[in-house]
Formats: C-alpha cells, structure tokens, sequence
DNA sequence: TAGCACCCCCGTACTTTGTACGGTACGGTC
DNA sequence: GACCGTACCGTACAAAGTACGGGGGTGCTA
C-alpha cells in the first residue's frame, strides 16, 4: 500500500483531462463505492496531487454530474431505423445492464438536476424512435417515462438487494431470521422458502416478465 | 438565526429517543435535503447537543436506515380482505405520495441492504394481499417486483426532474437551451413544444396511464 | 435522610473531506 | 532574455463523524 495504484496503465506523460478526471472517478466508484469517492482517493488513482484535480473541474458536484452522464453514456442508443419493440428491448436492456455496473448511479440520479450531454442524446434518440415506430407525441411521453420508471426502479432494487449471490445470503439471512422467526411476517417466509430461496432463483431474472408485459401493453395502446 | 429552531414544538422534558432522533432526522431531511442532515443540524433540531444523539443511536449509518424504514411505515399497507386490482391502487399510490413527500430516500434506498420492521411489514402484507388474491406464489414474486420497479422508478424520475412547476422552468430552460438551440436533440424539442411545455402537463400525471396499464396486464397473467 | 448507582447528556478533540489561496515549473512569444 | 499562460502542487482551514471521559440529576437502598 505504499505506491498508488493507477486504474489506468501509468502512461504518465499523458496530461490530464477533463475525460481522464471523469474515467478515473467511474473507476474508483466502481471499485470503492461512491463513498469511497474522495477527490483525495480520485487524485490518488490519477497518480496527481488532490489539487490538481480542480484544474479540469469546477467542483465535487460536477464530478457527480458528470460520472452520472458517463454511464448514460454506456447505454445503447436506440435507431429509428429498427423495429420500435426490438429498439425498446435492447435499450432497456443495455440500460439495465449498464446500472449494473455501476449502481452507485441510481443513488446519484435523485440529486442530479442536471443532465449531460450524452443523457440528452439517449432521450433524444430514444423519443426519435418512438415517434418512428408510429407513437403519437402523448403516447411517446407516456411509454418512456413508464418503461424508463421499470428500467430504474428495478435497478434501484436489485441493487439494493440484501444479497449478492448464494455466498452472503446466509450472513443476511442470520440477521433477519430472527424477526422472521417470531412469525411476524409468514408471507415473506412462505415467498421466501417456496422461491426465493429455491435454488436457480435469480431476481434478475423477474426483469424480462416485466418488460414483456409492459411491451405488450405499450403494444396494444399504439393501435 | 441566533436560537436553534426544534421542529417540534419546544416541549422541553421529553427526554430523547430514537423515535425522536429519527422523526427529526426525517424533518430536517425534507427541510434541507440529505446533504442538510448533519449530526450537528440534527442535535440543533432536537434542542442538543451532537454526542448526545450517540445514546440512541449507534451511528449515521444507522439513522439512514431508520428514516428509510420511517418512510416505509408512511405508505398504505394493503389488506388481504380487499380486491387485488384496488388493493394494489392504492398502495402504489400511497407509495409514492411518500416518495413525493420525503424524496431523499429514493437515493438512500440504494445502498440501504438492511430491511426495518416498516418495510417488512410492508412487504408481507403486499404478498400476502396478493396471494389472497389469488395470484400464484410465482406470479406475486413478478409483480411484486414489476409495480415496486415502476413505483420506485417514477419517484426517482419524479425528484430528478429540473424542475418543481412553472417557477423554475425558465431558469433551467436558459441553461439547457444552449444546447437545444444547437439542433442536436430535435425529438426532445418536439417533445417540450407540443407536450411537455404547454400549460397543464404535469410529469406526474403519467404515473396513473403507467399504472393502469401494469394492472392491467397482471390481470391478465393471473387468468 | 445519606449514600450510591445509573441513565442521559455534554465538552473536548481527533480524523477525514472539500476546497480556497498562493505558489512554482515549463513551454512558447516578442 | 523578459513576459506570460497552462498545469500542477503545498499549505491550510472549515465542516462533519465520532471516540473518550466526564458530570449532573433521579430514584433506590439502608
């Protein structure tokens, strides 16, 4: 623990960036937490003194900022040259996928008032689509933020889910098993014992039946 | 400014509690947002000094995970005596009228792994509802997982809007309007100048066609 | 009624974090 | 060679979480 250790490969005569700055910070998030974001810890990653890190930022909110519009950015952009529900599909799904890797996001996006470039291209892209696919304006509005609504929320808790995998779920089950054993709550437990705890559950897996039933409805409305 | 200024009134002999702690905790929250909520603002709340809170509370940590559980305890608990497609209603609607009243929790919830009673509660209930139903032990775990996505998911677009009503448009207009003005996101203006922009849309109006439309095809699931 | 235990609260101080302020080194231009 | 802008750094301070060690009031026991 002596040296820092870079995320990125120590090409050192690269001289810092806005970009660099941005990437090292969806780094260290990544790996830390977003508590684990300091601008010492970021300066620290970009092997640069905290200081410096100011010259390409005005302030830590920025950074939020635009960390939030990085991962935005890692979602695909819809066509309107595609097929509306197959569009839909791999939008939503690469939205998923990229709140995956960086959970840290959901939690900034209440706050951020403020969205970036690459978060308005994705909306704008995605609304272009629609409108191709043959959605009237009002129904546009409505099958995003519905479908946006299911992308979000159920990232916001499959992060905040109180397990991993199978490997810590005992831990948790430690914790709360002591309420559920008062029989207080024999729904959860009947849910729990019936499926969830079965093995081969994945909640990841509730995602698609929520989608296809949104798609079917969105489906019908267009008509 | 000189006085702290308790949110209750300054019935002075209650002694403290983490009731107490955490109803403030909750009050201070929605007055100046999470970052506001300090131990510091906190024990200025409450009429005391900041190591007292320590007493009844173990730490920061643990007050988040109160105030999030506290929000919880605000929202409807469905009765397995009532009809499903009411029930549910009724509880997403609740749901996020507190979400709407306190939208800090929103980001808290991502990071909170650790369940209050509220939320348990919360949660058997809504099985339980569900089961009596008449929906499969499967198919309450999908919808479950579909409506709270789409709850929590709203809220969360809802708080992260740029702007509260009219007011504050304006100013968020200027500042995003450069880049509008540019022509890079002509679907996004379309969508402002035909909907969103003209009098009477409110964001939160979409909530219900979402919902309805998620009832929906639950209703169709469960046959 | 004197003594004592205990619960609740507080004063002080240390650590971590964001960031203001003023350098300093280096490359280019007149 | 004098000047200057850009990029980085050293120092320092304020705000926040919280460890540690009291102290004062209330009620119990003798």
């Amino acid at each position: 623990m002596s040296a820092p250790v870079p995320s990125s490969p120590p090409s050192d005569r690269v001289p810092l960036s806005r970009d660099r700055v941005l990437a090292s910070a969806v780094a260290v998030a990544d790996a830390q937490g977003l508590s684990g974001l300091t601008i010492r810890s970021l300066a620290g990653d970009l092997g640069v003194k905290p200081m410096s890190v100011y010259h390409h930022v005005a302030n830590k909110e920025e950074i939020l900022d635009g960390i939030v519009d990085a991962v935005f950015g890692e979602m695909e952009v819809p066509s309107d040259q595609g097929e509306w529900r197959a569009e839909m599909t791999r939008r939503a799904r690469s939205a998923r996928a990229a709140l995956r890797r960086h959970p840290w996001a959901i939690g900034l996006m209440e706050s951020r008032t403020n969205p970036g470039p690459a978060t308005l291209r994705h909306h704008d892209a995605s609304i272009g689509m629609l409108r191709a696919g043959g959605f009237s304006v009002v129904l546009t509005a409505h099958a995003l933020a519905l479908v946006d609504s299911y992308v979000y929320g159920f990232a916001l808790q499959e992060t905040g889910l109180p397990f991993e995998g199978a490997d810590t779920a005992a831990e948790v089950a430690g914790t709360m098993l002591e309420q559920f054993a008062t029989g207080q709550y024999p729904h959860l437990v009947e849910l729990a014992e019936q499926h969830v705890m079965r093995p081969g559950y994945d909640f990841g897996d509730e995602f698609g039946f929520g989608l296809e039933l949104i798609l079917d409805g969105l489906a019908a409305a267009r008509q």
